[in-house]
DNA sequence: ACCCTATGACTAG
DNA sequence: TAGTCCTAGGGTT
């Protein structure tokens, strides 16, 4: 489920159970060869740019994630008696904090939890220098996450662009960290045609979405979840059996009624990737 | 036990 | 633009 908010939250979950002290890395796979490398070393933080999420240690290498289409991370509690959980499926990386257990304070606590995480089925993991981790970022658009991005860049590049402003949105060299998510949803509440080329974008326009999409990705690094809906819509049919309401205007509701004005969500592929709609709400 | 799909991105042509 | 890679869940046999 790896849009940008999945990989700032977890940046923020391993810097809170990793930095400051050395980590164990692991390859229970062996397809992580790499992890030698880092195995015992101090780990300073994690940061993310995007959806790409780095681990930076000491001695100015960093461990480069991207988790893809699949790719996500277990995290584990681990008792400081007990022994990690047995690897599950194919599990590229593990790190586990390695704790100096003191319970010098009799307290009677059987200890702090210390956390386990373990990688399955990223489309990348590797050993990188700074200098590369800065080549990364280099590569890609502003991130609404961070607070120093300049979305002027972005827009630099959507007003001279014919592309469709669907498709730039997507563009990772344009907007880092936005998906398939949040690049309908933030058309849908914008009310802009998703097919409309970047040319005839206003800048308003464009600042409008940055500053929805900003306050979009927080709240989805604060609840793990994207929730899209306003408080006056949030009503009517749920994402899924079992699901307690309704998250989003558009995004795979095609065949559905539009919440705000009833027409019927389209679904278009725009660009190899499937593309959702209100023809009603979004008409120019 | 299959079959399909999926919030991604790369490569070849 | 098509093909490729990685995993998991849901649906269907």
């Amino acid at each position: 489920m790896p849009e940008g908010h999945t990989l700032h939250r977890l940046a923020r979950l391993h810097t809170r159970y990793f930095a400051g002290g050395p980590v164990r890395v692991s390859s229970p796979q062996g397809r992580f060869v790499d992890h030698v490398v880092v195995d015992g070393r101090y780990f300073d933080h994690a940061t993310a740019t995007g959806k790409h999420l780095f681990h930076h240690y000491e001695g100015g290498l960093a461990v480069h994630i991207h988790l893809g289409l699949y790719g996500f991370f277990d995290t584990h509690l681990v008792e400081d008696s007990a022994e990690p959980p047995a690897p599950v499926g194919q599990v590229r990386m593990r790190v586990g904090a390695v704790v100096d257990y003191d319970d010098d304070d009799d307290d009677g606590d059987v200890g702090f939890p210390r956390h386990v995480v373990d990688l399955r089925g990223p489309t990348r993991c590797e050993v990188i220098a700074e200098a590369e981790v800065d080549d990364v970022r280099d590569r890609l658009g502003p991130d609404p996450l961070d607070p120093d991005a300049d979305p002027e860049r972005a827009w630099a590049r959507i007003r001279r662009s014919s592309r469709p402003i669907g498709a730039l949105l997507m563009d990772q060299k344009v907007l880092a960290g936005v998906g398939n998510v949040y690049r309908a949803e933030v058309l849908f509440r914008a009310g802009i045609d998703p097919f409309r080329p970047g040319t005839a974008m206003r800048e308003a326009e464009f600042r409008a979405m940055w500053d929805d999409l900003v306050a979009l990705m927080a709240v989805g690094v604060d609840t793990g979840a994207i929730h899209t809906i306003r408080d006056e819509n949030n009503h009517g049919d749920l994402p899924r059996r079992g699901a307690d309401r309704p998250r989003n205007y558009v995004y795979q509701r095609d065949g559905w009624a539009c919440r705000v004005c009833g027409a019927e969500i389209a679904l278009q592929t725009m660009e190899a990737r499937t593309l959702f709609w209100c023809p009603g709400c979004q008409a120019s």
